[in-house]
DNA sequence: TTTCAACTCCCCAATTATGGCGAGGATGAG
DNA sequence: CTCATCCTCGCCATAATTGGGGAGTTGAAA
């Protein structure tokens, strides 16, 4: 029997989804999740823009902490894995060689963490990463059982959750996004690819000193502080296509 | 009535969604599908690293010729307007202000596009983007019950289908990507959020000499020509989080 | 134990990028 | 018609990046 494959109310907790303006009401949805589907952990918890980890839902705050302290967010296999994935992935398929890895285990289950787990990784427009998490202690025909009837309740499940947390997501959204005119795309495009200067200038073909205009313009625009910045922002923020 | 809503057999197409292991299985689903339901053109379709759109589903081999032909990726609402978005979109949320938009909307439908569409963005794990679109030419209110009704059905089939074809996508996969060391991802991170190389030195204390080292190899490892196209390839590969 | 990758440091000269200045024509929105 | 924005071009001096060398230590994997 799956864990989910009981839940009428699937619908209901999409529609409470998709009007959460809070990320208090994820935390209260996924809490609700748990204790109705006896797993032991239900999981959102996102990377972001400098590697923060924003949300952590119902781990024991202990671990959140520990886990921040100690960096785990760059050496958990778990963000590792399906930051490089599209799929859904069972914690089992990942990799756990490498002494960190090991020892990051090992402090998880020290600290609750189940052994068994599955992970949804969704992406968001600007370099957003988020990964829905379920965690459980049992054992692993039961866990295959569940995670092979439910994937699809899942993944709806987890493409809701973590659309709303990124979009909740703090931080992000007092980022106005200046729009670049089609010269400064084409200019930052080219630079992204790997053009110097003076090719980029060739390709266009304008005066390297009209290129310099559309490269300050640009990096103004997009409050970058030198070239380098300015790419990065403008493909970090969508703005170009690289 | 949805256009979907009378499909049973979802979970068919999905089984033969997550088995394929050719283009040609996507377009000939993708086919069935609108054969199916009634709407005018499902369509998968995605841009990647280099701007470039891979796949097209069903439109007319014409317009999709003509589409790349003339760049429509960068003028393409749906396109621009999905790339910076979470959710899926009307067509008619989008901006069509602005004279290349509407003049792109014109050629679109000289050439048989529907005027009304639906697409949902999804993204992989190496800056991959792909969209999947419904279109079709019927009225408003038909349009919009289509939509309400079965948004979460067209969101599994997109998520899906996106995923499948993004895996399937040739051109990514003969690009191994080669490791970088912790230090090399610091040095590029750094430079990502725009120290410049005296300040990323300082910042992870050591000579300006040895991040020198850490940007060649890491240039070398990424096969850039520069510091900014290494930084962008980064990016794009999910090599560092910006 | 050896081997390999990662980390650290140094020099010099050439190339490239940047900062700040000014200026004219085209085009589209109000 | 006017204002704003975009596109285009120029100069000069300074600051920053790059290319090509070489060399020692550590630590983990084979």
């Amino acid at each position: 029997m799956g864990f989910l494959e009981k839940v009428p109310q699937l619908d209901d907790v999409i529609a409470r989804l998709e009007c959460a303006e809070h990320l208090e009401e994820l935390q209260t949805i996924i809490e609700w999740l748990r204790d109705h589907y006896a797993v032991d952990d239900m999981v959102y918890h996102w990377v972001s823009s400098n590697g923060t980890q924003y949300g952590c839902g119902t781990y024991d705050p202990k671990w959140v902490a520990r886990y921040l302290e100690k960096g785990y967010l760059r050496i958990d296999p778990v963000v590792i894995g399906c930051y490089q994935r599209f799929h859904p992935v069972d914690w089992k398929r990942l990799d756990w060689s490498g002494k960190a890895a090991r020892a990051f285990m090992k402090d998880a289950m020290a600290h609750g963490v189940g052994h068994q787990g599955y992970s949804i990784p969704i992406r968001g427009p600007n370099g957003q990463f988020a990964l829905f998490t379920m965690s459980h202690s049992c054992d692993d025909d039961q866990w295959n059982s569940f995670t092979e009837l439910n994937r699809r309740d899942l993944i709806l499940l987890a493409h809701y959750f973590n659309q709303t947390a990124l979009m909740l997501e703090p931080g992000r959204k007092p980022e106005p996004t200046q729009p670049l005119s089609p010269r400064e795309v084409e200019t930052m495009t080219l630079l992204a690819v790997g053009y110097s200067r003076a090719q980029v200038a060739e390709t266009l073909a304008i005066s390297e000193h009209t290129l310099r205009v559309y490269i300050e313009s640009a990096r103004f625009k997009l409050g970058a502080m030198n070239t380098t910045h300015a790419v990065a922002r403008a493909m970090a923020r969508g703005q170009i296509v690289v």
